[in-house]
DNA sequence: TTTAATTCGGATATTTTTATCTTATTTATT
DNA sequence: AATAAATAAGATAAAAATATCCGAATTAAA
């Protein structure tokens, strides 16, 4: 469904979010370690985010990266999700169709779009705070 | 959302599907031109459908691939999905954890449920038949 | 002003996916 | 039996995704 590189940059906003609430900005290490991931890997992912807005990133000694308190409640997982693997799950055809549309539709065009709709609108309602709060309450979890 | 792997098997058996109503195998060259792929690419993964059932093959003169008239209607998208691509889409984690369930979920978990049943029960809902009958009316197609 | 800690950017390596090519095998027809 | 038409299988190539490495630039604090 995601890329590899999309999974992760979702569990980094979600650690970066928590972290911030608290005021610490974190590592690329910090969110390697936290989300189980490859830290350089995931130090481009980030740059990536912050290239795209959703994530501040701050250079030299006490730096890293972060969000603003007052944004982590406006960043949605769609915004994540387009900013690393774009829209094309959003609007691609579910066959790889160049030229599929309402008008010259792959076989499982209407389908395919109901559930298109169906996550978009669940990226879009999903925000990070949301997710934040559902790891610190020991809710859900971000490695195993 | 699918392989391009798995996007080719898609529409290669909906042709297929559609010839073998009547009665006339297909060669990979054939399909290729039919659905727009890769020659060669498009009889591997030919061969995986036969090894997983879905279709038949015959060597030699006159041969080809068909599905047994029968069958079509039988033959789901689930299971061509599930022969390319496994059912990591059926039942893997939106995040990519190993370990994701109920008791130790990921942070969209729950919300990605959603969406995972409403694809399975969609791709095992649409048939060959239904979709092969939907090219023959031309209200879809298999290229641009 | 030096140092240590940090991100940034570019180059490179590895793995996976996609794609091609070549040879062997099978089979209906002549 | 020979031939032509087909799939099967294995080797290889190319492209994309994933991952690593290193040097440069920045910055706060000592």
């Amino acid at each position: 469904m995601f890329s590899k590189a999309c999974e992760y940059a979702i569990k980094a906003c979600i650690f970066v979010a928590q972290s911030s609430i608290r005021n610490e900005r974190v590592t690329p290490k910090q969110i390697a370690e936290e989300i189980n991931s490859p830290v350089a890997f995931t130090a481009k992912i980030m740059q990536q985010l912050v290239k795209n807005n959703l994530v501040s990133s701050y250079r030299g000694a006490y730096g890293g990266f972060e969000i603003e308190k007052d944004r982590v409640a406006q960043i949605s997982l769609s915004q994540i999700v387009s900013a690393i693997d774009g829209d094309k799950i959003f609007n691609g055809c579910g066959l790889g169709l160049d030229a599929c549309s309402e008008s010259h539709p792959c076989p499982v065009h209407h389908q395919y779009k109901t559930i298109r709709q169906d996550l978009q609108k669940l990226l879009d309602s999903t925000n990070l705070k949301q997710l934040a709060l559902g790891i610190e309450t020991g809710l859900s979890y971000l490695k195993t």
